[in-house]
DNA sequence: TATTGTTATACTCTATAACTATA
DNA sequence: TATAGTTATAGAGTATAACAATA
């Protein structure tokens, strides 16, 4: 029983410190075509993910990472015409955080190319093993979220 | 296809987030009654786990970091006597880095702390579900590791 | 004056580069 | 002079605290 989860969570250590190594970021975003840190890549996406413009406190909360973080980020992006600002639709004194033409594109490639490099490293997996990784995955991030939230 | 990896990639990015916190390391710590940093704790159950003294090239392999990171850490533990170092038996004019009796008790706190959270946030899993996580898990990183290194 | 976001600052983790020691 | 490790330094990522703006 605590065996089995010993070695879950020592083979999720892996491939966590296998992702996190500097080059195999830097090797996605180039094959991405772009030249963006880590966070800008997180955050690209994330607004991809929930298709439409959020706020910066949305997206700090998404990320779960604090909002000075994603404000210093957004800036950049912003600059490079990555985002905009746009009102929000249901409050409108504030702003929200949208993907522009060339914002779309770049986090769609980048997260193809995550994809990408998944779908060659499971190449030989079962179609029904990858339904049940998909499953347990989005299972496990439920409960650990939940669990975490309980022990507030 | 695509669509099921891409969720399977963001559910796991979730539950990296989720645990990256750092209130998740300062809270898992407190429980085993200990102070150390992040880093601390992963060369000291990495020790545990490989159940021999190692030396600080093979810690920093298979943390996947490099050398230096694992040097100044072993330093500060080699202070706090929770690990020494011992004579490579393979290789007279070499060192290991060894857990302590002391560190040796510690690891196993962190580790069991680490697996007992994860067992009450899956309390409610059935055990099938569970002897799949594990199998999936330990699969995608071995796969995942092999990966990276056709990529070289 | 409550909420949201921003600016300023500092800390943790990790990498790179240059050096040392030992055989 | 090759190998393993160490010292010194720098950079990325993120948090905290203090402040500003807006309603």
């Amino acid at each position: 029983m605590d065996e089995d989860l010993n070695r879950t969570v020592s083979a999720f250590r892996k491939v966590v410190a296998t992702l996190k190594r500097g080059k195999t970021h830097e090797r996605l975003t180039e094959a991405a075509g772009v030249r963006l840190d880590r966070p800008d890549v997180e955050i690209l996406v994330h607004l991809l993910d929930a298709d439409e413009p959020r706020r910066i406190g949305a997206i700090a909360e998404g990320l779960q990472v604090e909002s000075p973080h994603v404000t210093r980020h957004v800036a950049a992006l912003e600059q490079r015409a990555l985002v905009e600002r746009v009102r929000d639709p249901d409050d409108g004194r504030a702003w929200r955080i949208a993907l522009t033409e060339e914002g779309a594109e770049v986090a769609g490639r980048c997260r193809q190319v995550t994809s990408q490099w998944f779908e060659s490293a499971l190449a030989d997996w079962p179609a029904a093993d990858r339904a049940e990784l998909t499953r347990l995955m989005e299972k496990l991030s439920d409960d650990v979220s939940a669990h975490l939230k309980s022990l507030r």
